[in-house]
DNA sequence: ATTTAAATTTAGACAAAACTAAAAATAATT
DNA sequence: AATTATTTTTAGTTTTGTCTAAATTTAAAT
């Protein structure tokens, strides 16, 4: 259907996209793709030439129905795998991405659907992330970020906006992990830090893990 | 490590190499990758400089050590996601080949392994064709071509040469399964077609059946 | 032992997806 | 508004893996 590459640039897109309601740059999408500008406007052609997407020169890209719909179901493959790898193979959260990046572009309706139902029907896959289902309809959590809660306030962690290895081990390093309960006890004018009390635990942690932590009131 | 291309072709001079001592023709490889001499020539070039197979002009061409535990590695996952396909995704024995075909390419260590204690370590896929361990180690099994038995002689159906859909769809329809035991009853001499005794079934069977079933005594 | 046939390799070309360097368009500054 | 800076696109190459057509080598047949 299409080429590993074409999967990649959309599901590029569709994660820039969230973003903002304007389109995606030239240059945002090399930045994600590892890539030179030159060789993104070539590919962006090519997929408007599929009605992937919508492009009117220097003025962005917009991923068209098709191609959102295209960009889902992969993002539902990549998620699906994680959950897969996490639940069944004993992957931590950290080591899934890298293997589900590859895992994603097998093609085979029944493998997913099948792996869904042996998954039985996951919402959310190990970083807190919705996984749309077959239509590619998914949950859009109401979810804050920890850093913009004020003291006093708390809620559930739901998910972690930055799924780096070197955040999520940091993480864990901490036992701070999804599920569980948050209280922000005490904020720090200077720098912006945060004393959290995490169930029994209580630290101080900066504002690069507050920006990165979703928290459901 | 390899791409795409490279590991199909080791995988094919691994399976066209069982046939003979001798080497592996450029058009046999032609045929089984569904291409063009001239493309095989240019691979096997590439491949024989990255040591992977010996190489000689119009002498056709041998898997070197490093190439057959390339190919080893290739096939063991091939038969261990076919056996995760059969036993935890509902496919049957004549679904799983294409898909496995795409997964036997998924690059982590990790992955496989632990697939293979979530299997338990099975030695052989739905076909009954043997797993290579992590080392490239598997048992070469005593087995013989049903066609090779003679009237009164029975055993066990271990495994298929033929692992096309047609043909395990024929079996599947005729209640002939991995494990069942089967007896020769009567071979007509005209076509060599048997009469076999497959647990309470009693059927008539070409040698087209025959010669793609493996039995051991 | 020639000649013919078949198999194999070489040479040159192409498509996909990337690159570099230069040109063009847009945005930001003075 | 004109100039400068930034972003984006174009033009021309490169690499991988394929192709066709022609040349070469090996095998088969007379």
């Amino acid at each position: 259907m299409f080429s590993l590459s074409e999967e990649n640039y959309l599901k590029a897109i569709f994660h820039l996209q969230k973003h903002s309601t304007a389109g995606v740059s030239t240059n945002a999408l090399a930045e994600e793709m590892q890539t030179k500008a030159s060789s993104v406007t070539d590919m962006v052609k090519k997929l408007s030439d599929k009605k992937l997407v919508v492009y009117k020169k220097y003025q962005g890209v917009y991923l068209s129905e098709s191609g959102r719909k295209t960009a889902l179901k992969i993002i539902r493959k990549h998620r699906l795998w994680e959950v897969f790898l996490v639940e069944k193979l004993n992957f931590s959260w950290d080591e899934v991405h890298d293997v589900a990046e590859e895992l994603e572009h097998i093609k085979s309706e029944k493998l997913i659907s099948e792996l869904d139902k042996f998954l039985d029907y996951p919402k959310r896959d190990p970083h807190g992330d919705p996984i749309p289902d077959a239509q590619g309809d998914f949950q859009v959590a109401n979810k804050t970020l920890l850093s913009d809660l004020s003291t006093g306030e708390k809620g559930t962690l739901v998910g972690v906006k930055d799924t780096s290895s070197e955040f999520l081990k940091y993480l864990d390093k901490n036992k701070i992990a999804l599920g569980k309960t948050i209280e922000v006890m005490d904020q720090e004018k200077f720098d912006g830090s945060m004393l959290i009390q995490i169930e029994k635990n209580r630290l101080r942690v900066s504002t690069q893990v507050t920006a990165n932590i979703y928290i459901k009131i």
